[in-house]
DNA sequence: TTTATATTTAACCAAATGGTTAAACTTCTT
DNA sequence: AAGAAGTTTAACCATTTGGTTAAATATAAA
């Protein structure tokens, strides 16, 4: 083989920022080719189908992220710390790839079958008993750490609220004069709101 | 006129359902006309292009769910019922509309540069001399009933973790086990979280 | 009744698009 | 040197899709 593990990579990073950035309906097969430097029919040799190099990026994209979330738990920390580093380490990962969570939200609810198999593959390979978000929570109740409340719930909001910014931005900077995710304390400053918030709501009627 | 009118609302109400499922590049004329019971020349009649009916409808869809948040700011009431009221509003409004968020969200990303002026003409409509939720929460700090938190950092955070579990939806049910925004008391016990979230945190190290 | 608008039918069109094919050339491996 | 796989070129194809057209009909308002 020549470059042909090359020219394979190449079109998976090709396909990948324009299906990220188009969408899968929005995406042409001659604009992939032209990203990666070769032509159409190289193309289908590489990938059969327009719908095979979507799912293939599709699955690749999804378990990524998930797998970013998922590294991100580092069970010796005490509660405190694994909720800062959580929260800054999954702000920053969204924030290097900035079309990851709309494309992921976007095609999953248009998704095939076959997405329940690929998250039940993650969780295998991963060796996880179960959602290792969860059971942190769960051990920090049982230890104390915070009060009994509904993790999956807990879960919810600390998503939502690190992921609302990045995806909802193209209407946040209409609605939040000088909203920007990239302005250079964002990432820092979100952290502490977020981590703030958790720690000790806004104490109403203190 | 005969019945333009209500050809034009079922023209419309056809194109709603049809964009918000499949958005911008996966909606396809014929289906739409399909759907609202007429041909497609005459759908070419009422809407001239595509991309008419699309800004038409994505106009309207945006400008309704802004007005949706907005309606549910009661200024007479305190912070307390407030954020009460609007949580359990918003919640209640995006769960009536299962894709308007999504759709917003992920068409949003790729929209036209005339949005900023549906933005300025729907601030202009309502006599708004700002963002509302922003302006109630710096009266609420100014008046006491909370700490002085970062108003957008927490609008970031409410609007999150009411919009998340619906926009995630389809991931979260393989995240979360029996996760359903549908089930039968989701609304108020998401509600109840959010607001003892905001209201009082997870008490760490109390 | 006339007139303008609304609506249907059905054929039609041009462009875009996913995908194919075959021939030629290159590069690597054996 | 020979064979196999990688790559290019360029023409080609069927289908889909947004959009048009023209003629006929229906319906309301004048």
């Amino acid at each position: 083989m020549k470059l042909s593990s090359d020219t394979e990579q190449k079109i998976l990073q090709a396909a990948t920022e324009i299906f990220l950035e188009k969408g899968h309906d929005g995406a042409r097969m001659q604009v992939i080719a032209d990203k990666a430097g070769i032509n159409k029919a190289l193309l289908h040799y590489y990938f059969r189908s327009k719908d095979k190099l979507f799912r293939t990026v599709f699955k690749k994209e999804l378990q990524s992220m998930l797998a970013s979330i998922f590294n991100l738990i580092s069970p010796e920390d005490n509660f405190e710390e694994f909720l800062n580093k959580f929260i800054y380490g999954y702000l920053e990962n969204i924030s290097s790839r900035k079309h990851i969570m709309s494309f992921i939200l976007w095609e999953l609810d248009k998704s095939p079958a076959e997405v329940a198999q690929w998250f039940i593959e993650l969780f295998q390979a991963k060796g996880f008993p179960g959602n290792p978000i969860i059971l942190r929570i769960e051990k920090a109740i049982k230890d104390g750490d915070i009060r009994p409340i509904d993790p999956t719930n807990f879960v919810l909001s600390l998503l939502g609220m690190c992921v609302f910014p990045y995806v909802a931005e193209p209407m946040l900077i209409h609605l939040l004069p000088g909203f920007k995710t990239s302005s250079p304390n964002f990432l820092k400053t979100r952290t502490k709101a977020i981590f703030d918030l958790i720690d000790s709501g806004l104490r109403i009627k203190e």
